[in-house]
RNA sequence: GUCGCGGUAGCUCAACUGGAUAGAGCAUCCGCCUUCUAAGCGGAGGGUUGUGAGUUCAAGUCUCACUCGCGACACCA
């Protein structure tokens, strides 16, 4: 039921100076249920009447048919309207039992495909908490897509190629091992990559040996080659362990070597529209209709650059799934990359440029300071994952020793709070790496949020897990109202943070509920035998289901006891 | 220097398209487990929303200037 609508419509006859369609826009939500459900300011009135808005608000109360409100009263300049509780709860509250985790599915998308390029580490590296943001971002992204009916396809972009093979061969043939690499892959071909860095100041001769090895790899030289796929191959095996713990699956891992043969048809197409000029021995795009930098296509000695593989990139993926939209869930500072990208693409007469869309996000700092893997500056995200865990683990044996499951509820709960860490905030916001921050039990957590759902669930079961019927669903009491009303908000939030790209909106919407429900809870006892006992118990179903599918939607899991 | 992002309570952050008394969490202090999980609930203190102008009935939100922090500025990705 739209409720807004049905505002506006007892506004209508009211308010003949005004159109229906300025009113509903006016329409607005207090901050408060004091202040009742939906509020219509009269400021706006006040010019055209030339009255204050005070007498204003009294004198629209006293024309408008009240049958389906609760009251509507006059608060200063503010009509306040507030609903009938016993039917709006019954409304909500069956439409969720009814669709269950469907709850907030819309048909918005149409089916059509969504390529988000996410996470993307390189190759013979870790994985950084830096990684995590694009990683988590975008497969949150990837599922709210899917509820509103498009079809994400979650890339993973390796960074499996580039001049760093050559130093990494270079120092692997040095100081590696074949063991050494099969023990450890990630820690000690990132070892050896470290100590080229170290060494190479002294020894400028490596510099050279390692362009000669990337030369030799992008020539096809055979041992180069099966060095590299070794390499990949190993550090794959190892990201899908922490993808695996953090259960998110890929569509695709086609990453930059994956279009080392697509970039040719890109420079001859640019060739071809005239669109490439010489500049300081290179070949570049000129951009300066955009007010952008020349986008630099070739090197001076004929080598690609980033931006046309990335070229081939959206023009493969354009081939591929005809997308409807393209998003790249990349860090805040390549955001001048991406707009020379779809500049270039205009210019190269793709119209589907416009569809492209750069996901930035903040930066990840520790002691105020950019992480780099060559300075060995880095946060491992599976040490921080393992120190979740074990703090849940901790926790659990402290609160709930007798907890079945209890190893996978402290990975749902440890991992669970990581994530949601990263997620409840805009994603633009920088942060400073804290631990203690960042692995938080208490407060506006995503533990918080699980627990809330853990004592819904607890209380279900109390009840016998009732099959619950859609009939006896008046709730009128206010302490529920909160809780109600939020749960009725769950669709447009899914639709708004798709809109913005913004999971932040989904966690905060969780922690609402949660912070309501646990209020609720926490005032009111729920299982007593009276005429509201259905109703209730509707009531702490659906917040369990949508606290859940909130959970699902930012990648979170939400165990039944906790 | 140019462009981008940001500056809100001691700390970390909210505030949907400009609206009512700028809200939470953490930390500090005080209450609540013989009642459905205390990872919880209730209460207290804590603010010139970086500075200064402007637009508006109304500005944390829009405009301009200034300031501080971070980032990007063609042969890395």
């Amino acid at each position: 039921m739209d409720y807004k609508q049905q505002v506006a419509d007892v506004l209508a006859p009211a308010l003949p100076e005004l159109a229906m369609a300025d009113i509903l826009a006016k329409i607005e939500q207090p901050k408060t249920s004091k202040q009742g459900d939906l509020a219509f300011p009269t400021f706006a009135l006040a010019k055209i009447m030339h009255r204050a808005p005070q007498m204003i608000a009294g004198d629209v109360v006293e024309k408008i048919d009240q049958t389906n409100f609760e009251k509507v009263v006059a608060m200063g300049p503010y009509v306040n309207f507030f609903f009938k509780k016993a039917d709006f709860s019954a409304d909500i509250l069956a439409q969720i039992m009814m669709d269950g985790a469907h709850f907030g599915d819309a048909k918005l998308g149409n089916a059509g495909q969504v390529p988000i390029d996410m996470s993307s580490p390189n190759i013979a590296k870790p994985i950084s908490m830096g990684h995590l943001r694009s990683t988590v971002i975008g497969n949150s992204l990837a599922n709210i897509l899917s509820k509103i009916d498009y079809k994400p396809v979650k890339i993973n972009h390796l960074g499996d190629w580039g001049t760093q093979f050559g130093k990494l061969i270079t120092a692997y043939k040095m100081w590696g091992s074949e063991a050494e690499v099969k023990a450890d892959p990630i820690n000690n071909l990132l070892k050896y990559y470290v100590r080229f860095h170290k060494e190479d100041v002294d020894h400028p001769e490596m510099d050279d040996e390692a362009r000669d090895w990337f030369k030799k790899l992008e020539n096809g030289d055979e041992e180069a080659l099966a060095l590299w796929k070794w390499f990949r191959s190993e550090s794959l095996k190892a990201f899908q362990k922490i993808y695996q713990r953090l259960d998110i699956q890929f569509d695709s891992f086609n990453g930059e070597a994956f279009y080392n043969d697509k970039m040719a048809e890109i420079v001859d197409i640019l060739e071809s529209k005239n669109l490439l000029h010489e500049s300081q021995g290179a070949e570049v795009v000129d951009l300066s209709k955009y007010d952008l930098n020349p986008a630099l296509i070739k090197k001076s000695d004929g080598a690609t650059l980033y931006i046309t593989r990335d070229l081939a990139a959206a023009v493969y993926r354009k081939r591929t799934y005809d997308f409807v939209q393209s998003l790249y869930v990349v860090g805040n500072e390549q955001t001048n990359h991406f707009k020379q990208l779809k500049a270039v693409l205009t210019e190269m007469g793709f119209d589907w440029a416009d569809e492209i869309h750069h996901i930035p996000f903040g930066l990840i700092t520790s002691n105020g300071k950019k992480l780099s893997t060559r300075s060995g500056r880095v946060i491992l995200l599976d040490k921080v994952l393992d120190d979740a865990v074990t703090l849940a683990h901790q926790q659990i044996d402290q609160k709930n020793p007798d907890l079945a499951n209890k190893d996978a509820v402290a990975d749902a709960v440890g991992i669970g709070a990581v994530v949601f860490h990263d997620l409840k905030n805009e994603r633009m916001n920088s942060f400073d790496f804290n631990l203690e921050e960042v692995v938080r039990f208490e407060g506006e957590t995503g533990p918080y949020v699980q627990y809330a759902h853990a004592r819904a669930e607890s209380i279900l079961r109390k009840a016998g897990s009732p099959k619950l019927t859609a009939a006896n669903q008046q709730l009128s009491d206010p302490a529920a109202w909160d809780t109600l009303k939020l749960l009725s908000e769950f669709p447009a939030t899914i639709v708004r943070a798709s809109e913005a790209y913004e999971p932040s909106i989904i966690a905060k919407y969780a922690i609402h509920l949660a912070k309501a429900f646990n209020k609720y809870y926490g005032n009111t006892k729920i299982l007593v035998e009276d005429d509201d006992l259905n109703a209730r118990l509707a009531l702490v179903q659906s917040v369990s289901i949508v606290l859940k599918e909130a959970l699902r939607l930012l990648g979170v899991k939400a165990p039944d006891e906790m």
